[in-house]
DNA sequence: CATGAATGAGGTTTCATTCAT
DNA sequence: TATGAATGAAACCTCATTCAT
């Protein structure tokens, strides 16, 4: 697999027959059965061919080379956790603080754990492929829409929201890597949801100020004393 | 690079002399400098005798295998980041938890990001080369170190000593790989340890129980009331 | 592409609709623009195709298999030649030697630097190709046409017309050639049709014996005498 | 084989054991060897390897790619050809200029005859290798030869020297090509030297003047009269 | 007739590892 | 012990050609 520089990740032609397109699925797909089966390392062409009942031509007439076979299952699985993200948070808008964290958590660990053993091969292609690119737009599509999210909370508001948002997305990734990656006593898999909101929603409020519009509780027994 | 399983990792042989164990260095710093140099990718075995000024053949002599290079050089950044928790640690058993968390935080940011680019270059190494084993490992000292700290916190105890330790060592991690691998927005770099402490304290609190014993200062308005 | 042996090198089908032929000169022409284009190296039935608007499999209606297509494109460059070679060759029978030899220089030189380009890259093809057969047949062509030439020549006449002429034929090539590959100073090329025609004639006037019956200017000198 | 452009074409290493030496000298001795048995179509980097009773491996430690072993080859042939021009070249500096000639001639056409096969060869090589550069660097220094040569001609001096002997060295390659590839009658192959000492001289002594200085025979005969 | 998806032999090249010197 | 030449499995990728639609 040569540098991936000056080497087009995109895939090479849009077929125009239907017996293409089950093709070039049978050979995604089969990418990422081969990838949670054998690994990364032992991920090549010709295998990724076979599992697709396809020549190793037919493979690199859709995909231009190994790396852009990488790159499309990468970019799907990020993607997907993305929509997933961005339909939770907008479902969210104009909430208190501690509704958007649940919802959002929610939707974050269960995507991840729905594809969990694509979550973890993954991990070890987005740093073997030269992803920087992608992640970072993904990244920063990501806090766009946790940002957009934030800055409607009824009950809260942040000084820096760019900080806060940036905090608030890695917070969530740290815990869950771990799991996924299987680094993790069996009793927190089970309640992550709840320790990755409480992780998110105790650093949250205490960024937060109070919004001066929609008074808290808080506010109130202040205003009271 | 063959397969990991059934290879050995561990360095062919202690070398006895003053001379093999400066080889022995100059080979492991070699490889240090390629990764960081030219990355993983180009790390090849040739390149890394070269830079060390030897040959293959005497490379081959003190490490069995690539793999095992590389998992030393893992193996001594964990190490050290271990090394640097456990420290900072202990030198707080004892303490309020605010300042635990000050203290590990602290020195965690300040350990990786003084060895910020062997830090990257690690991540992509620990990926590849199936090091589950020693990732576990050591992240099980860790959480050992954290908890044994933890449990001495004067001002608080937590009911689940496990978790709580779990979810403080990985919402570190979450947010300073983001920053190490360049997705964060400079601001936030730079108030990291801020940040980090304030994520980690927030959650820590959140779950933690005040300790009957030893009263803190809110038990004591509390108590005053 | 094959081995030469045993294949068909002729087109496939002479087709007899209009439509067809149109077909056939597109996918000619498509292959010479390739050539000019992108060289030998590059040219691929694929592009070929893509080019001349047509799809493989069109292409492999016509022409049995690359070679085929480079055949073809090489015959007609060569016949061209060749037919230039034979107006100007024809309309000079009988005449001395000196307006021979300018008229067919001239027309050699005119033809080889209109398709300069095309001859260029066919110098490529023919050595690809085994073309030996074709070569050679219209290189027998081309000397036949020279020698009926000169036989008729009215002022000398050759011991050795073979010979002769196949040094004429050869002589125009070799500094036609080198500059056709660009290594020659760019003053030889203007002049060039004057210099070939000096090469031509200062070898054919030494190997030539004056003719009895047509008395040349010399013979009547050394007659006088 | 890839793109000639940003592609080394020089060997990679400058073997330091007795033994490399031999296994470089094998490689390319077996590339000849490939080259005359299959032709440049057949010739693979493993057919070579084979052939040499080397190792694929070992075949691209001294050459870096395929181009590499015929830029050798073809480099190793110019400049023996080259070589043999310039000492007979040298040696009949200051000499009338049929002596030249034939020096030069035979010195040429003995050269490529020895080597014929491998001179037939390599019109191929170096066509199909962007060798422009190579070709024209010999090609230079070869009408170098011969211009620094003509220049101390006894008898005869040139108005346009550079023309001359472009003329000159393109008139003898001319032939000689046909000859080599098979496209001339037995008859010549005979005479060939002779043939192209005709050529060459007939053309230069039309181009030349009469040196004045030194007197030729012709000179004396007129200044008699 | 036309299409273009599929094929797969075959080519080039890399690089971890061995072993004779 | 040190060396570095040699090895060769194995990876990636191309492209002429076929054939079902």
């Amino acid at each position: 697999m040569a540098d991936t520089n000056d080497i087009t990740l995109k895939p090479r032609r849009a077929p125009r027959q239907a017996r293409s397109q089950a093709t070039v699925d049978a050979i995604f797909d089969a990418t990422v059965q081969v990838l949670l089966a054998d690994g990364l390392q032992k991920l090549t062409t010709i295998r990724v061919a076979e599992r697709a009942g396809a020549s190793i031509g037919t493979l690199y007439q859709y995909y231009p080379n190994k790396q852009s076979l990488l790159f499309a299952v990468l970019e799907r699985h990020l993607v997907r956790i993305g929509d997933t993200l961005e339909q939770a948070a907008t479902a969210v808008h104009h909430t208190p603080l501690d509704v958007m964290v649940c919802a959002v958590v929610d939707a974050f660990v269960k995507a991840k754990t729905a594809h969990m053993e694509e979550s973890r091969a993954l991990y070890t292609v987005a740093d073997a492929l030269d992803s920087q690119q992608l992640v970072q737009r993904v990244r920063a599509r990501n806090r766009a829409i946790l940002s957009a999210m934030l800055a409607t909370a009824t009950d809260v508001q942040f000084d820096d929201l760019a900080t806060a948002t940036f905090m608030f997305s890695t917070a969530m990734i740290g815990p869950m890597r771990a799991v996924i990656e299987g680094n993790a006593p069996s009793k927190v898999t089970r309640s992550l949801r709840k320790q990755i909101g409480a992780l998110c929603l105790g650093y949250l409020e205490r960024e937060a100020q109070p919004r001066a519009s929609a008074r808290s509780r808080t506010d109130k027994i202040k205003t009271a004393a």
